[in-house]
DNA sequence: ACCGTGCTGTGGTCTGACCACATGATCAAT
DNA sequence: ATTGATCATGTGGTCAGACCACAGCACGGT
């Protein structure tokens, strides 16, 4: 793994000069909790800790570990943090700190928090969004099967729906693209496409309430959702990858002021 | 067949009435360390925290939020873990937690644990990573300006050294890329490609140990990757991509058991 | 003007205690 | 024997308070 290499006096030694071999070593990170971090994650890397397996109580992990609990405490968090982890309070059957996979609830909360601090411009995030769903478009119509296409055509009944609130639209779409990323196959890409979406949800949402012309809005993308789940459905791999682009770039366009305020 | 059940996949169902949807949002989050986590990030979306800003200490949040200073400590843990937070130790200046931006670390973390749970398959990892970077390849081509082609052209000489280990070439090898990437322009690009290569890094190595003609794979690398610089440095973008796509997928077929023991 | 030395404020760590909760065993009543 | 209520137990959740290590800075002596 990361060499993260042991906390032990490595401290430089002031009259020493300088040599130039390892010079920007990340250098020995040394923190109680990361040591805790590195533990659970060496079980993991091993394969000795695998999805749905049952962690050592918080005290138990700090006593054979010769930490404080709350630094355990603290690594947990982490992982947690990451869909690693996850902690259940109570006794017996559920209780304990588990190996978890939720990994596209962490993707969206990163997301939404380097887009608020403007690290990722959204232009670039809607890139990126139009490249996965093209592939994931491209990958549905040549792999999804029956109980995939009828999810996705599910979805489009409940956005066609005229009564429709913008709010209840808007979760569908999100589903429904998120769907095609499933039918596609590739679990990144879907958990990207939904975090991506998820953590736009509250800037989509302001925007789609200063829509004027609301039902000219919806009536259009209810027409290419329905394009692109025919081509789907026929196999067409190509033209789905392209109406999926032509759709989100129009989308996109279509709604003012989006992060732009 | 990972579960990943979704706990926020509570659609409202067709016919449901638009209000009742309020019900959707996942309750209340209660433990103290969530709050502490809400309160920072409310200061990040109003725009009151931007990247370099100083938080308060922790001993003085933990008082006026009115929660222990250990809760607070585990909310900035977390943020820490996504890259939005750092501590400093000490006095003055440089002392304390600052607002950041260090999104690559925290992505790189996050795939390297979700593949190591084999919650997202090495094809899928190598199936975004070429499809970021065809499409960097491709901006690259089009907006690299001379500084950006010098390093890419840098990291080419590093490589070509006869006498280069295989760790440096590696090192260099994935350097090259996110170069190119950052050529391109999409920060997201560059730090999830950085992100992948980086928590592949050691899977890659222990492969490369066992290629057993490495002058014939490491000539054959070296030309890809001349061959992908000289179409980004004329502007050839779709030759660029092209380029870039066989490339990723003859390093992946040449190298043995990546991931598969 | 210089330098060292201690003061101060920061995060880092630990201890020990108590709370809330879910389970499962125990025991009483039927 | 079945059922139901009760309590003991073990888990994470939270807190308060203490001490440490570290880096800057003000103060003082030279």
């Amino acid at each position: 793994m990361v060499d993260r290499t042991n906390k032990n006096e490595v401290r430089p030694q002031p009259g020493r000069s300088a040599r130039a071999d390892a010079a920007w070593a990340p250098v020995a990170r040394s923190s109680t909790y990361e040591l805790v971090i590195d533990a659970i994650e060496d079980q993991i890397m091993t394969g000795a800790l695998a999805v749905g397996d049952l962690l050592p109580p918080e005290r138990e992990l700090a006593a054979r570990l010769q930490v404080s609990r709350a630094g355990v405490r603290e690594a947990i968090r982490v992982l947690e943090a990451y869909g690693v982890l996850r902690s259940e309070v109570g006794s017996g059957r559920g209780a304990g700190t588990f190996v978890s996979a939720l990994p596209s609830a962490a993707l969206e909360q990163f997301l939404r928090l380097h887009v608020a601090l403007s690290n990722f411009r959204l232009e670039e995030v809607i890139e990126a969004r139009i490249l996965l769903e093209r592939s994931s478009a491209s990958l549905a119509a040549e792999r999804a099967d029956a109980e995939a296409l009828a999810e996705i055509e599910r979805l489009l009944t409940v956005m066609d729906d005229p009564e429709v609130s913008r709010e209840d639209f808007n979760d569908a779409d999100t589903a429904f693209h998120v769907a095609i990323a499933q039918a596609g196959g590739n679990a990144l890409f879907s958990d990207m496409t939904g975090a991506i979406r998820n953590s736009l949800r509250a800037p989509i949402m302001e925007s789609f309430t200063k829509v004027g012309d609301w039902q000219a809005l919806a009536t259009s993308l209810r027409a290419q959702h329905h394009e692109i789940f025919r081509a789907i459905r026929e196999g067409r791999a190509e033209e789905a990858s392209e109406l999926t682009a032509a759709h989100i770039r129009h989308a996109a366009s279509a709604l003012p002021e989006l992060g732009t305020d």
